[in-house]
DNA sequence: CGGCGGCTGTCAGCTTCCGGTCAGCTTTTC
DNA sequence: GAAAAGCTGACCGGAAGCTGACAGCCGCCG
């Protein structure tokens, strides 16, 4: 079981990495907001705790960034202690749980253990469509019983798509979805990359429609 | 998810359209009511933002037609601060919620975020006239049973012919939602599209009325 | 530290095809 | 039957998209 722990607090951090790993999970820790999406986005959890005070991109944030990419991952937030609206957003956002601040541990790990086994299965790390699987674990696809590897930018890319598949992504959407923040839009960066992801996994599997956008599965 | 914002204010417009796409959701912002109804009518939206004070067609209007077409599409309301009239309106025309102006971006992201939430099921996105089926979401026609592409401006004519089916629109007021902005009027570049989108679907199903438009569905 | 390899953005040139224009034709109307 | 309105096939400019080459960047390894 591989935790992503999002605190900024480092004393905090390591107090409850400490917990999590001799409960015998795997964690990740990070720092801040933008990293903690990032990761939630390209790397297979099978949970997240989530403080919601973050540099850079609050928790509320990535809590909604991660859901609106269509994840299900099973997320607990720590909020401060009596602060009812982070509370209420906070379930709004997307958490399965909350746990008021200064906690327990223990109180953590129950509280955890019983959001992912409420998951349970239905977390499904395998992305299909047509002949083409994604294996969000490893950050491969397989084509035809051929595994083939790809970078993160364009697993991102093929994801995305995938997960939205039967419909037009428009260039604008997928940039978005692909890339950190704006870029300069005169820029054929996109091209390119569908061109290396279509030469990789078939081209295909990628449909053009001209002036609109891509898609997957026609 | 992606959002209907409708919002005349430009500035307004632009500051919640960024934090709508940082929070993760697929924005389109438009400007006035018209469009936002037509838009509501025949794209797939999981949820509108709708300011009550615009030009052409009210946003209350707007609402009452989209409710009237019997779509449940979340909407969040955007009333002036303090005027109990329009909220109380804005209920009873449909809303699923109403935030007074001025507000903090964040309510209004937890309110939608709140109201998406609740909604959870779907709306159809397809659009139905005689043997023609179009599907927004893939930018296809469907023409008894056997897909068509059409290309961005096609679908768009045909989109707007099929959702005004049974009324003639005029040549100006297609070009009017076909087209970017004004173009020279001695064009007949409307015609050929005509005739382009005729050979596609099938000829019979867009009627010429001599000196006053076209017609889908006699 | 230096070289090496993978990743990814930029650029230039190429291909594709959308869509406007035009000319000539057909249909409608008076 | 003539004029107006609309239709259609052909043509073509240019925008959108594709691709190969190259370079900067970064991590890895000797």
């Amino acid at each position: 079981m591989r935790i992503l722990l999002v605190e900024d607090e480092a004393a905090i951090a390591r107090e409850v990495a400490e917990a999590l790993r001799s409960a015998g999970y795997v964690v990740d820790a990070v720092g801040d907001g933008e990293e903690a999406w990032f990761r939630a986005e390209t790397e297979d959890y099978d949970g997240m705790v989530l403080d919601l005070g973050l540099p850079k991109l609050d928790g509320l944030s990535v809590l909604r960034k991660v859901r609106g990419g269509g994840s299900h991952l099973p997320v607990i937030v720590l909020t401060a202690r009596g602060n009812w609206m982070e509370r209420v957003e906070g379930i709004d956002a997307g958490a399965d749980d909350y746990l008021p601040k200064p906690f327990q541990v223990e109180e953590l790990l129950a509280r955890l253990g019983a959001v992912l086994r409420r998951a349970g299965g239905h977390s499904s790390p395998l992305i299909e469509v047509g002949r083409l699987t994604l294996e969000t674990r490893r950050r491969v696809a397989v084509v035809g019983g051929k595994p083939v590897e790809l970078s993160a930018l364009e697993f991102r890319a093929v994801r995305y798509l995938a997960h939205n598949r039967g419909r037009v992504v428009s260039q604008g959407e997928l940039a978005e979805h692909v890339y950190e923040s704006d870029r300069e839009p005169d820029s054929n960066a996109l091209e390119v990359l569908i061109g290396r992801l279509r030469r990789k996994i078939g081209a295909d599997l990628i449909a053009t429609r001209r002036g609109q956008g891509y898609m997957m599965e026609g």
